[in-house]
DNA sequence: AGCACGCCGACT
DNA sequence: GTCGGCGTGCTC
């Protein structure tokens, strides 16, 4: 017997298949999927079995498997085909694909192996009889003829349990036992609107297979996700569940599992190794239904699936941004195809992306439009800051400043959001708000601090830094970014009585600590929530009834081209924080764009005016959904190798590329990293045959040589 | 990616 | 005289 070995070197010279003899008394053990250790070159690593076979097709002198390392399979058919396909689509090697779709535990040579959790388990074996005390025959009864845990039976001491063991009516075992990774909601299940009774049939009654649900803020769409789902459940069949971050979610968890009861798991990054481990294994040994999970949970190994949803589709998070470089929305489709299950995509500010298809019918697109209990959306204001200059203090208007004034005073809450994205890399106006953009990219430009100059991060185009700015002539001309401290400090001086909570990247770090703040805000032992943006994702909180943002702006003038997606989006949800229950709530803007489209559309809550917008300026400056956009990265030491393997890089692709778009080289935003030197090239095709066989070569011939290191990204988020 | 083999500078 | 610098080459 010889078994083909995928072994977890990971470099694309090693990412092919090794052969290897197997020992007599392992040959039984051996399946296709399970995890050996193998003997390589000098050293001893693991590996996935990929291929068994009798005879061997290389003409080396074959080792011999260490050990199996696994009874059950790790990788099923599915999974097999599916790291296939994400190699072709990434250009990561095999072993990458891999590794990324299983839990640390389960890796091929993951530190914490099997860290399974054992537990005593006692199991009737005969009725209880006169010989027994009523002591004792209450005990048995108590059983019920199912067995029971230890943890179970905490009230009863080990010995008592144990004589009945000696006596032959219990049996006791030790059994693999799951953590507990979420409690129970309350039982409560609302009533279909008929606008959700409506989406909830369109999807039932369509040939189609993926959908885009574009609904506002607190239109319901998860109430339609539990619809179809128990639609899913009636056919024996399971779904997968994506949100962006879980721990921003327990409220819909709570429903999930109210609803549905246990069979549900949860695998995001909170949980430990050992937990995700048991949520796995429960997912694989079919004993769930529903699995509620970020980014890599796509992997999740359910065996039937009817729907694969994914709430907050214009979430970031859906593409990992390191090797392999994914994206989940993808991987949905393809594991939709292979299941015949539905894919479902949910958002009040959907990508312009996923909205296209949907207007060119690839998906079919649903929407929920109104509040559900006709809640009305909150009324926003949008306050002008070149005007407000002169009255301000510190980085309030006194519009907000009053606004927050009058919310204290009737008892209820504000939340501010100080948007951070983009922070203090931009250079702008403090008199009139212009901002140095390049003339070839419609990009803003970064600021480079050390050698004082503006430069474009898409083509390479420098400019010095105007001390007179170029728009209204005055000497204002200053580089952006305040912390939340700030305005905390500032805060406790405009309005003395404020009890203000701070929720940012320093004050959540500690696990735990973002429910802390989350919980004391919701008991209102705050009046003002303040925070980065963390504090505009789904939080629900009736006594809020104001919003204000700080700084719209900011991520606006990030060097992005989603930077006004990202804008509209963010001002949307933080909007959606306010008047969430009868109160109709109010959202101030602080703004030095205050007729930038971004801005006005998110006010007036216009998502369809947005979209059309933002498409003629994708159209005009050829970015997604009109192109297709590659970003190759390329890394070294050396800056002066760096460039000029990016020149050469760059060239070859000309020569090979005929309908493809060369930008750069140019400094990528971050132009070094821990004394590593970093060049960009974007590509832009709407379509060119051989790019992924081209790139593959360039891959391979650098994973070869090692001047420089080259990094491959399809369809990046942010450039 | 590791790890060994291999050929040139400053030290107990 | 050696210890060790990291260039390059291989891994069934």
């Amino acid at each position: 017997m010889i078994v083909g070995v995928l072994v977890e070197v990971t470099n694309k010279n090693v990412d092919k298949i090794f052969e290897y003899t197997v020992k007599e008394e392992d040959r039984l053990k051996i399946k296709i999927g399970i995890r050996v250790r193998v003997p390589f070159a000098t050293r001893i690593i693991e590996g996935f079995v990929l291929e068994i076979k009798e005879k061997s097709t290389s003409n080396h002198t074959l080792k011999t498997v260490i050990e199996v390392l696994d009874e059950e399979i790790v990788l099923n058919k599915e999974l097999l085909q599916l790291g296939k396909k994400m190699q072709e689509m990434t250009l990561s090697s095999l072993i990458y694909c891999y590794q990324a779709m299983l839990p640390k535990s389960l890796k091929a040579g993951g530190k914490n192996k099997a860290s399974r959790k054992f537990e005593i388990v006692f199991t009737p074996l005969k009725e209880a009889d006169d010989t027994l005390s009523d002591m004792q025959k209450n005990l048995l009864k108590r059983f019920e003829g199912r067995k029971k845990r230890r943890s179970e039976l905490k009230d009863i001491s080990l010995a008592r349990l144990r004589l009945l063991v000696q006596k032959g009516y219990l049996k006791e075992t030790k059994e693999e036992v799951y953590r507990e990774v979420f409690e129970r909601g309350k039982k409560e299940q609302f009533p279909l609107s008929k606008e959700q009774q409506a989406v909830v049939n369109a999807i039932l009654e369509s040939s189609k297979d993926i959908f885009l649900i574009h609904g506002v803020t607190g239109s319901g769409k998860t109430e339609v996700y539990m619809e179809l789902i128990e639609e899913g459940l009636k056919k024996g069949k399971s779904s997968l569940v994506l949100v962006p971050e879980i721990s921003l979610t327990p409220q819909m968890i709570q429903r999930f599992s109210a609803r549905f009861g246990m069979r549900i798991a949860l695998l995001h990054s909170a949980l430990s190794d050992g937990e995700k481990y048991d949520e796995w294994r429960r997912i694989e040994r079919g004993e769930v239904d529903i699995v509620i999970g970020t980014r890599s949970a796509i992997f999740a190994p359910l065996k039937k699936i009817a729907y694969i949803i994914l709430d907050e589709e214009h979430s970031d998070s859906y593409k990992q941004d390191n090797n392999p470089r994914y994206d989940a929305k993808e991987i949905a489709k393809i594991r939709a195809s292979y299941h015949h299950a539905k894919v479902i995509m949910g958002s009040a500010t959907p990508t312009l992306e996923s909205y296209a298809r949907a207007k060119k019918n690839v998906y079919q697109l649903l929407s929920l439009p109104n509040r559900v209990g006709g809640g009305s959306l909150p009324l926003v204001h949008i306050i002008d800051m070149n005007q407000e200059l002169k009255y301000a203090k510190g980085h309030f208007s006194k519009e907000l400043l009053a606004a927050l004034e009058k919310t204290i005073e009737r008892k209820e809450q504000a939340i501010l959001l100080l948007n951070r994205r983009g922070y203090s890399s931009f250079v702008t106006c403090k008199n009139c708000g212009y901002v140095v953009k390049c003339p070839h990219c419609d990009i803003t430009l970064t600021y480079h601090k050390t050698s004082n100059i503006l430069r474009c991060h898409y083509c390479g185009y420098g400019t010095s830094l105007p001390k007179i700015c170029p728009s209204c002539k005055q000497e204002a001309m200053k580089d952006l970014g305040v912390g939340t401290e700030k305005i905390e400090e500032e805060l406790h001086q405009y309005l003395k009585d404020a009890k203000v909570l701070r929720m940012d990247f320093d004050t959540t770090n500690q696990k735990g600590a973002h429910e802390k703040i989350i919980s004391a805000f919701a008991k209102k032992e705050a009046d003002i929530l303040l925070g980065t943006q963390i504090v505009a994702k789904g939080l629900d909180f009736p006594d809020v009834t104001m919003v204000g943002v700080l700084n719209a702006d900011t991520s606006l003038n990030m060097p992005d081209f989603r930077s006004s997606e990202m804008t509209f989006s963010l001002l949307s949800q933080v909007s959606g924080r306010s008047g969430r229950n009868k109160r109709r709530g109010t959202v101030y803007l602080q703004t030095y764009n205050p007729s930038h489209y971004a801005i006005v559309d998110a006010k007036n809550n216009d998502y369809f005016s947005f979209y059309q917008e933002e498409m003629k300026n994708r159209f005009l400056m050829k970015y997604p959904p009109y192109y297709y956009l590659v970003s190759v990265k390329i890394l070294s030491k050396d800056e002066k190798k760096c460039f000029q393997e990016a020149l050469k890089i760059k060239k070859t692709l000309e020569k090979n590329l005929d309908q493809t778009i060369l930008l750069g080289p140019s400094a990528d935003s971050v132009y070094k990293i821990s004394n590593i030197y970093r060049y960009r090239i974007l590509l832009k095709y709407k379509r060119q045959e051989n790019l992924h066989q081209i790139l593959n070569q360039l891959i391979c011939y650098y994973a070869m040589k090692g001047v420089v290191k080259i990094e491959v990204d399809f369809n990046p988020v942010h450039v």
